[in-house]
DNA sequence: CTGAAAGCGCTTACAG
DNA sequence: CTGAAAGCGCTTACAG
């Protein structure tokens, strides 16, 4: 019975309530007056018929398909499933639905997704671009398309939900400092990122205020995922200079960092200190738990689609805004104080 | 210049080029023969106006949206964005795209979803059901609907790729047989999945195989994410009889036995080892490393995906299949030898 | 090989 | 309040 395929369109409401197809969609989308037994009548058939109007003809008449596109680099990344949540959250909210692609990093395929969605007419546009070299994304922003980014920002030229790097490159350092360790390494991302460029800009400027030496030697960037950490450490504990305390801008590093310490020998936060940064959920159940900087990923997504929405429904173009959201200091174990701090303090001054 | 938002429409190009918007639209489709240098007169013009077609009208047209659906239960559970990307790759090479719902375990919101994809009239359906109690996924299928099931299955009556859980219980308890260990706990999910179910009867098997008694103070059900393996093995280590072995049916869930059993004082592997189930990224990463059954998440999103592409372009309906795919035991260091190994085999004959 | 026409399923001025 | 008509941007038989 159910065998043919066919669906049920709004003629077909139309004919079974004895109305115009017209009154059917007046009585279903409320814009419109409609007589109030009409429309009871419009709603019985929607009923029986379990009609349900056609949201691609919907689209293509009134120009909104109700639809946002989501494009990230790599959605294994583990920063991104919160952020994803938080985005199809409002966007349903919104009555809106969300097309997911992923880049693999790759600047081709990510060109080719924001084809592929603008061919789609989605209405606007979340995602955390591969490089900062995005004529693309500007072009995008220049036609008047809502883009926000997302994490990964360009500028001031164009939206973006980001947070706080530099406060969390410098909150992270001076709890370092104020813990007593003075040779702090920086296991830190491509510098190609403003975000990470930032994060070390906070390093940077905590030290200088402490007026504590930068050590050019514990300073690694260009790293990612924990493997990276994991060789980055090694490295350094086979070198001269060995540091008290170690920064990884990211959870993966740091753990790779752990591991690193915890093959040669030595303990942590006994015989070195390791402050991660990200606050992915699992962190807290390493050996030892990780104190890091944590990162708002589900508001970060959040914030993006609210602000994307704004964008779509605003009759003017708006002001480009980038938001910072704030990080914050989650303290676990895997910090320390510093053996002999108090010495080591008094014989800074 | 590009202030006016009108988007460049196939009669535009038309004009441009001097032909009629079905010789446009012949000339890119390629389905039938245009003339060659009509043909380039066509590209020419679509190149100058950057023309992309109406996505939304081509669907229209021809009752395909080159859409998909992905409906996860929660896609922060670290199972899923490998899945995911299985998906989203596939999709891509099949020039379609993927709208993501999220129905955070939830019923009705589950049916909201599909409800709002069956309005976008996606070509197809991916998901992993949030209960067993799923008529709505029956009907759809009734309905000549393009389902498959992901991870989370139900019957044999819908098409569905998962993983084969009867032998990762199997084979996972049989591991922890074979280094000896006879006091086998089983920390498990709800039984309402078939997957804890069939790996529950799997561990069942291989100890009654093994002719090892069955302790149902060891075994407990409905415990999901690192919270409650953590409560579970506190609970266990708390009463009086002691497990040589745990066997966690997720990571997260081991993890949280290992932070237990360090709690007090005990040693993984030393004192209790523990198996887990899906071998997430991290788990590597754990001190001690997790042995662990892994789950090929990744194919197992691909493998859904390619079926679904089967069943949409299959003019005719296909029969339904369950497609399982071999889980693989990966060896770290969370499970050891039983200490005096050899004696208790000795003394079980 | 190509154009004019019809139509996919809606919405919304335009009349009444 | 309601219907007939036009049109969103395509595709595809139908003629030629």
């Amino acid at each position: 019975m159910k065998g043919v395929l066919r669906v049920v369109t709004i003629k077909d409401v139309a004919e079974k309530a004895g109305v115009s197809a017209s009154t059917v969609s007046r009585a279903l989308s409320g814009n419109t007056p409609v007589d109030e037994t009409t429309k009871k009548r419009v709603m019985q058939a929607v009923q029986e018929l379990n009609y349900r109007p056609n949201e691609l003809a919907r689209g293509l008449k009134v120009g909104k398909t109700k639809t946002i596109g989501l494009v990230m680099p790599n959605v294994r990344n583990l920063m991104f499933p919160a952020a994803i949540q938080g985005i199809t959250d409002v966007a349903r909210q919104h009555g809106s639905t969300v097309i997911l692609c992923n880049t693999d990093e790759d600047l081709e395929t990510e060109m080719a997704q924001i084809d592929s969605l603008h061919q789609r007419r989605v209405d606007g546009l979340i995602f955390s671009t591969a490089t900062s070299d995005s004529d693309h994304i500007l072009e995008l922003k220049e036609s008047g398309f809502p883009v926000t980014l997302l994490i990964r920002h360009m500028g001031e030229d164009v939206d973006a939900v980001i947070v706080d790097n530099f406060t969390g490159g410098y909150d992270g350092t001076q709890l370092l400092l104020s813990r007593g360790f003075r040779r702090i390494a920086l296991i830190n991302g491509t510098l190609k990122l403003d975000l990470y460029q930032q994060r070390y800009e906070g390093y940077r400027q905590a030290l200088t205020d402490a007026e504590v030496p930068i050590i050019p030697d514990l300073i690694h960037h260009e790293r990612s995922g924990w493997m990276d950490g994991y060789y980055s450490m090694l490295s350094i504990l086979e070198s001269n200079v060995l540091p008290d305390a170690v920064f990884a801008t990211s959870d993966p590093k740091a753990l790779g960092v752990i591991k690193a310490i915890k093959e040669k020998g030595l303990k942590v936060p006994e015989d070195i200190s390791v402050l991660g940064y990200d606050n992915l959920e699992t962190s807290q159940l390493m050996d030892p738990p990780l104190t890091t900087v944590a990162q708002p990923f589900y508001e970060l997504g959040q914030t993006a689609a609210k602000r994307l929405f704004k964008l779509i429904n605003s009759k003017r173009r708006l002001k480009p805004k980038v938001e910072k959201l704030p990080i914050k200091l989650v303290l676990r174990d895997s910090v320390a104080e510093a053996s002999g701090a108090s010495d080591l303090i008094a014989s800074d001054k």
